[in-house]
DNA sequence: AAATAGCTGTCATCTATGTGACAGTTTCTG
DNA sequence: CAGAAACTGTCACATAGATGACAGCTATTT
């Protein structure tokens, strides 16, 4: 990627919040930032698996979900939803093994790319690369313990309620805001959230449903609010009786 | 560790084995392991989940498995099954947040352990630690993915045909055995292993019943032998109509 | 402005599996 | 060796939630 480019700016200026970058060198930075290639893609699109054998990938724009396919249901599963700054597959730096993914865009996308031995040789090379990959790998790996730990044992409508709350971004000191913003997935629509929780789209709509005639949070212009948030830990606690059928019951 | 404890070389030897240390200098080994200390805890003992943020822990007799608990319902998962020359959470080598696990020895155990910070520091100034480091994490990694992905997409019965096929062992070339046998799981008592697919007790059983009774596996002295690995195969790929009401309807 | 595609809200139905219970067996421990 | 503890094998029952279907709504495209 050459330094004259529009969009060279904006890169580095994703790479330099980035959890795997950030910190490094200036000059560094620009070193590596030169092996990259941008693509883009449109939303919906299934990126071909076969690409993140060979290249490693960030996202510089949108977002991507990584997910698995049952082929004889069709149903599928969200592992991981990654925004600007992300790494995609991870597990291509560690090892070689071929490595099961379906990434989506849920956005217009646009990627940087370098080739794997390139980044394996940052790991290598750049112990200061190395130290800021370590701990962003360790995120990583409790998300996913956390996303196992939840579909084991908790019901959909817990884990719905946790997985909302895991992305609640914290209200700044000084604004008087009575409402709390969403992270990454506060657009998503039923279908999309279903597949983060392990579930399907209709039971997601019943709770979601449910809670938005409890005032515990509502949705404005395709953008969802949380408007109760202890509410919302109780569920998440899976403290709340299953009171949906009380109206039928009462 | 002394170099002249009898349990020395027993460790050195595990070492010597690990994913984590395998193709160290002798002598780097030696230097490592005489920081070690050496623990032992009964079977079924809950190791305190504390003692793990301060120091490092290896397997090197018995095995542990490393599990959460929904305190509503008390049921439990297993996030992971670990035995000798395995690193008890590699997590708190990578970074600093505290990790909420629940370790549990599965036999008697003998464990070594370091301060986390000795560890770390190895991962920062031994490059060939590092490079053997990468790699098993990753492994980690892709187990995490495959358990959240199992749970989220398979009924259990499909669950429990996945972990056996993952834990089958290969035949030695030479040997002419018709039984394949199983690592780590091989004894483990339906409670166990339904904490492995995030199920219980009763639901495995009558799954490991009815293949008993298809001759796809059987018990002997508390040793599960697998006889026909295709049949299991069908299982685990979901392909099997489910047959378990046959006999009622037939 | 019309048309298409995509999303929401709802319902009736079916089933896998979680739960609690209990008898019978095996293994451990004092 | 006796008694306790742990595990296995079953069963009846209740239910969360997956599935398929469909009407109505909202965007996006042409």
């Amino acid at each position: 990627m050459k330094r004259d480019l529009q969009y060279y700016h904006h890169c580095k200026d994703v790479l330099s919040r980035s959890p795997l970058f950030a910190g490094l060198a200036d000059d560094l930075l620009d070193d590596m930032l030169c092996l990259f290639r941008r693509d883009t893609w449109r939303r919906g699109v299934h990126l071909d698996p076969v690409i993140f054998q060979q290249r490693f990938y960030l996202v510089i724009e949108g977002r991507i979900e990584i997910t698995r396919v049952n082929p004889n249901t069709g149903r599928s599963i969200t592992l991981n939803i990654l925004g600007p700054g992300d790494g995609i597959d991870m597990v291509t730096l560690l090892h070689t093994r071929p490595h099961e993914i379906e990434p989506v865009a849920l956005d217009d996308v646009a990627l940087i790319s370098v080739p794997i031995q390139a980044a394996r040789q940052w790991l290598d090379q750049h112990p200061e690369f190395n130290r800021t990959f370590l701990p962003y790998l360790g995120e990583q790996m409790c998300k996913m313990e956390d996303l196992a730990t939840d579909l084991a044992l908790y019901d959909t409508m817990t884990r719905l309620a946790r997985l909302i709350l895991r992305h609640i971004v914290p209200h700044h000191p000084q604004s008087r805001q009575q409402d709390y913003e969403l992270e990454l997935i506060h657009d998503l629509h039923d279908d999309a959230l279903a597949r983060m929780v392990g579930s399907v789209r209709q039971v997601v709509n019943r709770h979601l449903q449910h809670w938005r005639k409890q005032g515990v949070l509502h949705k404005d212009k395709f953008h969802t609010h949380i408007d109760d948030l202890e509410s919302l830990q109780e569920y998440a606690d899976d403290a709340v009786q299953h009171l949906e059928n009380k109206n039928k019951a009462g």
